[in-house]
DNA sequence: GCTTGACCTCAACCTAAGTCGAGGTTGCAC
DNA sequence: GTGCAACCTCGACTTAGGTTGAGGTCAAGC
């Protein structure tokens, strides 16, 4: 029987605060099990899935991506070699895409910095796909300083 | 004497929504006057910087930011192709230094995907600098599942 | 058996960048 | 001179990822 441990070991054990322990809880990427006493005990395995979400989280995913990811292995167990290749594949073609977009933002805005007419009438920066489309709500279609007539 | 603009006009020539753009009053990037009735109009150079805190923005800079950057504006003056030069200077230099802390970071995950271990005791990903320093409280130093003894 | 530190819940607060609604006023056209 | 759209303020709400505090309980060492 391994023994279990406190929350403040899994605090200390892994860096993460013991409120923010208690908020990947109820967010449910653990579940520990309680005392008669209502504390919660984790198992060892726990530290794992904890580092798991940690490791996750740094490389861009949200608490709710990390869930998902968690809800894929069978509760108790921790992550093994496999499970973090797979997620380190789909997190990789994220990084990806993210460095695509920012290379091709600053392009742009290379060809801006010459141009300096900050008229938005066509400015190449405000093309649509700029910032990853779902970025709430809002038209946000970009008019010029003279909508009928060209910039300067 | 130009023309001067209510906020309904602000927002349909720039785009931006009228709560916005109040919102952006109260944070300082317009300092539109008032009629006696206490409605707001704006100067024909507004627009331009509001143009620019719009570019700006979808640079990735903060509000904050932007409200120091059009700091550097005489009030009442619209942003120049000089002004608009050297803030691009500034922005590309920040958007070259996050693609360089991702292309680290995805060049760590490639190196961590053979790796597999999840220890955290020694992990690439888990260096200081990966996730932009100022993140916030918490420590974050992270250990592995056995602190003591190498991961297996 | 008592003290003390660690633990519990729940609610409120924080930042960022706004949105939304209530309740009230302005300004322009007819 | 009135009708109505556009304007005003202020406060509450949103998402994400937590932190902080109040008030109360548990567990372990002496």
């Amino acid at each position: 029987m391994a023994r279990l441990l406190t929350i403040g070991d899994m605090a200390r054990r892994t860096g993460v605060s013991v409120s923010a322990i208690r908020f990947y809880e109820a967010r449910g990427l653990l579940s520990p099990i309680r005392t008669g006493g209502n504390q919660r005990r984790f198992l060892p395995s726990d530290i794992r899935r904890l580092s798991f979400a940690l490791i996750a989280q740094k490389l861009g995913l949200s608490v709710r991506d990390i869930e998902a990811e968690l809800a894929r292995l069978p509760l108790g167990r921790a992550p093994t070699r496999e499970d973090w290749q797979a997620l380190s594949a789909r997190i990789r073609d994220r990084l990806d895409a993210r460095i695509t977009l920012l290379q091709r933002t600053r392009d742009r805005l290379d060809g801006c910095i010459g141009c300096g007419c900050l008229s938005l009438d066509r400015c190449a920066l405000y093309n649509p796909d700029d910032r990853a489309a779902a970025n709430g709500p809002g038209p946000r279609y970009l008019l010029g300083d003279e909508p009928e007539a060209p910039a300067p």
